[in-house]
RNA sequence: CGCGGGGUAGAGAAAUGGCAUCUCGCAAGGCUCAUAACCUUGAGAUUGUGGGUUCGAGUCCCACCCCCGCAACCA
């Protein structure tokens, strides 16, 4: 029965790039769980999926940074970005491709890029007027002046004149409207879709799109006194990944991106100018761009000069990598804000993930042992049905999602308290039978349905169960005070 | 009048215009298969403020107060 039309469907999804100015850090982490989770789900589901992720490495503040370190400029991001993904591996995140902007790969697609934005006639030389604080290296907005000084460095900036490249933005005002108003570009969460149609409507003005004082970027093809903007380089690593202009059969197999997943704060350049560089070259717009919401931490904003900003790898040492995507997608709605702390994930994986579902595993495993000799023979099906947890996935809703499940380990502890298998062993062993293999079968779902988000754990409960014979592991999360 | 989101027990969240629900925490009781775990019950809310519509408002309308993002060359 196979055709051509059964070929698995395709599923391409993305994260921003970090900027490895920084060290990885919960924002980014959540970030890119997310997108595993729902790069996990959909291979569950037999798509050809592809999930990409990845470092931006150009700009003059890399190489500021990479100077006060006393390094080498490569040498500086190769170790950085090496933090990204050694932080990712140990959060249980496998990515198809981690994609890094000073590879000659992306460099090659990226003058291709401006080649073709160059022959699509909607660039053009203009000027750019701003106010410069030399000691910034760095234009300055009027409103941040302070008495006309520069708030930092007390000095007064200067006004002037740069010869940029610009992208007239402009053009695409009519389009975007219309193709985010019919969801041909879907943006989620709703209120982020209203927030760029009010933008929009607002009117466009056009970007400069190259940089005369730019140090570490790539060179304009045409021009090379001026460099490619950083934003229009990382932008196009989406493009550049798959095989832009390299490998054109690839880069069609996969292009346009399903779902772009990030953090609120960069949607305009992923909504508005992102699209319309695309429409620019003629390429396909993506389909989906899915914003969420920021953490605070302790009800603080995450900031360096306050030194709250929590590094992943610290909870994942302690906790473990389930219990930190576990947390993370339960405990704030996605796509709102909310607040995390060491306090809340220790409540959350003592009373959800040790008390709950691993304190359920060892209760019934240990009666299977115990009561049945480890004997559970074939699975029966799950005496309840946890397809909703899985939509509720789908469609990004994972704290909605996790709670459905936990509603059914709740459910099991109950029917086990007013079962009463100890007594009923003595009287009835075959009722005792029939309520442990019910139980192991709505183990093995929850096992199933949690896996994109846990799979560790789930494989875990899988090893156990489909043993043959069933033994009381050791705990699934073992307490921490 | 810049744009957007939000304000519901101590904390965090949920509620097609129809008995305000859930989780954590707190109090009391029960159970012994289980990780001092689990189960049951209880206390705890004049839903930011003031008005309006309605038989009936957390929900719809108006005004106001407060909090948080964004405001394009900062990733």
């Amino acid at each position: 029965m196979k055709n051509m039309s059964d070929e698995p469907r395709k599923f391409y999804i993305t994260t921003p790039i970090y900027y490895v100015n920084d060290k990885p850090h919960i924002g980014s982490a959540y970030t890119t769980i997310a997108a595993d989770v729902i790069a996990r789900l959909h291979r569950q589901l037999g798509e050809d999926v592809f999930f990409l992720t990845g470092t931006a490495e150009h700009g003059d503040k890399i190489a500021g940074s990479a100077d006060k370190a006393g390094k080498e400029v490569q040498k500086f991001v190769d170790e950085m970005s090496a933090k990204f993904s050694f932080a990712w591996d140990q959060l249980g995140i496998a990515p198809d491709d981690f994609i890094r902007t000073t590879e000659q790969r992306h460099v090659d697609a990226v003058v291709l890029f401006f080649k073709k934005l160059k022959e699509s006639g909607k660039i053009y030389e203009g000027e750019y007027e701003g106010l410069y604080c030399v000691a910034h290296e760095a234009f300055i907005k009027e409103s941040d002046l302070v008495n006309g000084l520069c708030p930092d460095h007390k000095t007064k900036p200067d006004k002037i004149k740069e010869k940029n490249w610009f992208f007239k933005l402009s053009d695409y005002q009519g389009v975007l409207i219309e193709k985010i108003e019919n969801d041909e570009l879907s943006i989620r969460p709703h209120e982020r879709k209203n927030e760029i149609l009010s933008f929009l409507k607002h009117g466009l003005e056009d970007i400069s799109i190259s940089r005369q004082k730019a140090k570490f970027a790539i060179p304009l093809p045409w021009d090379e006194n001026q460099r490619i903007y950083v934003w229009m380089d990382e932008l196009f690593n989406y493009c550049s990944a798959i095989g832009y202009g390299a490998d054109q059969e690839r880069f069609h197999k996969y292009w346009p991106a399903d779902a772009q997943l990030m953090g609120k704060d960069i949607i305009k350049f992923h909504c508005v100018i992102w699209p319309a560089l695309l429409l620019a070259i003629g390429e396909e717009i993506p389909k989906k761009i899915v914003a969420h919401g920021f953490f605070t931490v302790d009800g603080q904003k995450m900031s360096k000069t306050i030194g709250n900003v929590i590094d992943p790898n610290d909870w994942v040492a302690k906790y473990g990598a389930d219990a930190v995507r576990y947390f993370l997608l339960r405990e704030v709605p996605f796509g709102q804000d909310g607040d995390v702390s060491e306090e809340k994930l220790k409540l959350r994986y003592n009373g959800d993930l040790a008390n709950g579902l691993g304190n359920l595993f060892s209760r019934v495993t240990n009666m299977i042992e115990k009561y049945l000799d480890g004997d559970i023979g074939d699975f029966i099906k799950s005496p309840k049905d946890l397809s909703a947890a899985s939509d509720a996935f789908y469609n990004f809703d994972f704290s909605e999602g996790l709670v459905l499940i936990w509603k059914e380990i709740a459910w099991a502890n109950q029917l086990i308290d007013r079962s009463k298998p100890w007594e009923l062993v003595k009287t009835e062993p075959d009722k005792v039978k029939e309520l442990l293999l019910n139980l192991s079968a709505l183990l093995y779902d929850i096992a199933k349905k949690l896996a994109p988000i846990m799979p560790e754990t789930a494989q875990r409960i899988n090893q156990v169960l489909e043993s043959g014979e069933v033994k009381k592991p050791e705990p699934l999360f073992a307490k921490i005070d």
